[in-house]
RNA sequence: GUCCCCGUAGCUCAGUGGAUAGAGCACCGGUUUCCUAAACCGGGGGUCGCAGGUUCGAGUCCUGCCGGGGAUACCA
């Protein structure tokens, strides 16, 4: 069958009585550092304590006894190791069949599949919607797709914060200033100033006039109480300036094309949450506390979980229970995740342990996405101090570099490109590298938000990326005489004028493809899309070095259909790959 | 105090216990009568924070320390 395959069948055959302790030959294959030394290395060391051999000796008997056969065109021992050398063209053809009729993408598909449910996003409404909030939608996004290419049932959840002291804030500063007119465009922002220049005045009376702040925060909790009974005036205002930010938000997820299957309100479990408490409370899961209700998780080395304040009220642990609740009951989801920042890894241990206290079994399944804060070269984002760059801001500037860069080349290509062809290029390329910015870094790492790296669209970026698919659509476009599709294969491997298909930067190329289904898969055990974002670059890159390298359609037969097919191929693996980061493709720039 | 995350090239980062630790940016030099030069090739640049330990083998695992960030019940 495949050329691993191969290599295991000759191992064993080769190994004998030794097979037991080699170990998991499958796992202990290893790919060569470099490509001229070969596509798979078998490593001798576990075998040199049975054997009593320096694992060098070894691997030349080892190799000196395996014959090439199948897709195995050489085998050669390389210090410990015995390097296996595929050929290149029945690998290719191997796996242009693989891609056609779905053993590919079947290999890449999890044999365990569940319900789960991913939570991300978790936008307040009535507040600044930042950079560093695009972190958490695309990559929770990129969860939902990943989890979906696997075979999962997802369901992709967004939970509002649409309630609260927070929004009260905001609303008192508009009725208290009537006088303010409310701008037309980014009205979210507006309101997340409002907010801000209210918890600012808070604190500033505080400091200077304590008697004022006292009725200016009662006069908050005014504006809150009205909202929870319904004054018509409050509650008119609050549903008015709620629906602004659920539209931006919606705008802002259009644009970045995610996409949920269910919306939760924190205004809607508020309630629910304190029904918990009641009932938990009943049952002596929960006890009191120093005038508060608390799980107590000390058994857990988790301290004291407070579900209810001691003045009555609720928390995000209260209705995080009762959200918890509605995700197993209404939705039946076996595994569930949380993606939420890093600082609240506390916060999701306390919960899935009180989850846990209260009888759901599934807790054990349920598990917190971390990732750490977008930062500024200048240190930390504060919404507070002014520093966060709106999204939309960042949005702007992006855009603008990118169509001046595009504007300057004159291309043939974009010759004929009307505005619409325009906006609409330039706008998916300002996706992609919005996009892989956010997810080429690992989730526990900071991102470093710095305009100048991100502008350049330049090296490690979304552009150069869908810049090896607009090269690849070209070739297609630009192919005359047969063009191979990907059922038709490589028929003939041989050589022809003395050029046979195996460059090294086509064996690198075609090495790295076939390792998808493992990245996909290494993708869902860890949460972390950087894995298939660091797939995405290195295979644009193995592409851009065997388009420098080697010529495709001036090629001669048969290498041009090989060629051809390496170049379909890649397209193939790329937009799957591109796919689950959810990056936008285009078949020109 | 305790717990968690980070420390790899000037900067930003990859690195699934295996071979000479790799990219991108920046800097220097080269490549276009040829499929898109947002590309490709070459060059300089490293005590992988420090010290022990485990292992045939450690950037990777364990312990301790140093530096940065975060969490540590009545904020959200």
């Amino acid at each position: 069958m495949g050329f691993r395959a191969d290599v295991l069948r000759a191992l064993e055959g080769a190994l004998g009585a030794d097979v037991a302790a080699a170990g998991d030959l499958d796992a202990a294959l290893t790919t060569p550092p470099k490509i001229e030394m070969g596509d798979l290395a078998f490593p001798c060391f576990a075998l040199a304590k049975v054997k009593k051999k320096a694992p060098p000796a070894i691997a030349a008997e080892l190799a000196a006894t395996i014959a090439p056969t199948g897709a195995i065109a050489k085998v050669q021992a390389l210090g410990p190791f015995v390097n296996f050398h595929a050929d290149p063209a029945k690998q290719l053809d191997d796996l242009c069949q693989r891609l056609v009729d779905g053993r590919f993408d079947a290999e890449a598909r999890t044999d365990a599949p569940a319900r789960v449910m991913i939570e991300f996003s978790q936008p307040n409404t009535h507040k600044l919607f930042h950079v560093g909030h695009l972190r958490n939608v695309v990559l929770g996004d990129a969860l939902v797709r990943a989890f979906r290419a696997r075979g999962h049932d997802v369901v992709a959840a967004n939970y509002y914060g649409d309630f609260g002291i927070d929004v009260a804030k905001c609303l008192w500063w508009i009725r208290t200033r009537p006088e303010e007119t409310v701008p037309v465009e980014h009205r979210i922002a507006w309101l997340g100033s409002c907010y801000v220049r209210a918890t600012q005045l808070v604190a500033e009376l505080e400091e200077s006039d304590p008697e004022t702040a006292t009725t200016t925060k009662a006069s908050i909790r005014e504006v809150l109480r009205g909202m929870e009974e319904g004054d018509p005036e409050i509650r008119a205002l609050y549903e008015e300036t709620r629906q602004w930010c659920l539209d931006g938000f919606q705008a802002i997820y259009d644009q970045l094309d995610v996409r949920f299957d269910h919306d939760f309100f924190e205004s809607q479990v508020e309630h629910e949450g304190q029904a918990i408490v009641d009932e938990q409370l009943a049952k002596g899961v929960f006890v009191e506390s120093q005038g508060a209700i608390i799980c107590d998780l000390t058994e857990e080395g988790l301290g004291a979980c407070l579900v209810r304040k001691g003045d009555g009220a609720s928390l995000y642990m209260t209705w995080d229970l009762a959200l918890a609740r509605r995700k197993f009951d209404d939705f039946d989801v076996e595994r569930s995740m949380y993606v939420v920042g890093s600082e609240q890894r506390h916060h999701f241990q306390q919960l899935f342990a009180t989850l846990a206290r209260m009888g759901y079994e599934r807790a054990k399944d349920c598990r917190h996405v971390a990732y750490e804060l977008v930062m500024l070269p200048s240190g930390k984002m504060s919404s507070r101090k002014g520093t966060a760059i709106p999204l939309h801001v960042l949005w702007d500037t992006v855009r603008d570099a990118i169509r001046t860069r595009m504007e300057s080349e004159g291309r043939d290509e974009r010759a004929g490109w009307d505005a619409t062809r325009w906006n609409e290029t330039v706008e998916r390329v300002v996706v992609a590298c919005l996009k892989y910015g956010m997810l080429h870094v690992t989730n526990n790492r900071r991102v470093v938000f710095d305009v100048e790296a991100w502008t350049n669209p330049e090296g490690d970026t979304g552009a150069y990326l869908l810049y090896a698919l607009a090269r690849i659509a070209g070739i297609q476009r630009k192919a005359e005489g047969p063009v191979p599709t990907l059922a038709d294969g490589v028929q003939d491997g041989g050589a022809s004028e003395g050029e046979a298909f195996g460059h090294e930067t086509e064996r690198a190329l075609l090495g790295h493809l076939l390792t998808w289904p493992d990245v996909l898969a290494r993708m869902e055990s860890t949460c972390e899309p950087a894995v298939v974002a660091t797939f995405l670059f290195d295979a644009t890159k193995l592409f851009s070095r065997f388009y420098a390298a080697c010529p495709i359609l001036k090629a001669p037969e048969p290498l041009r259909t090989a060629r051809l097919q390496l170049v379909n191929a890649t397209e193939a693996v790329l937009r799957r790959g591109f796919e689950v980061l959810g990056l936008p493709v285009v078949d020109a720039m």
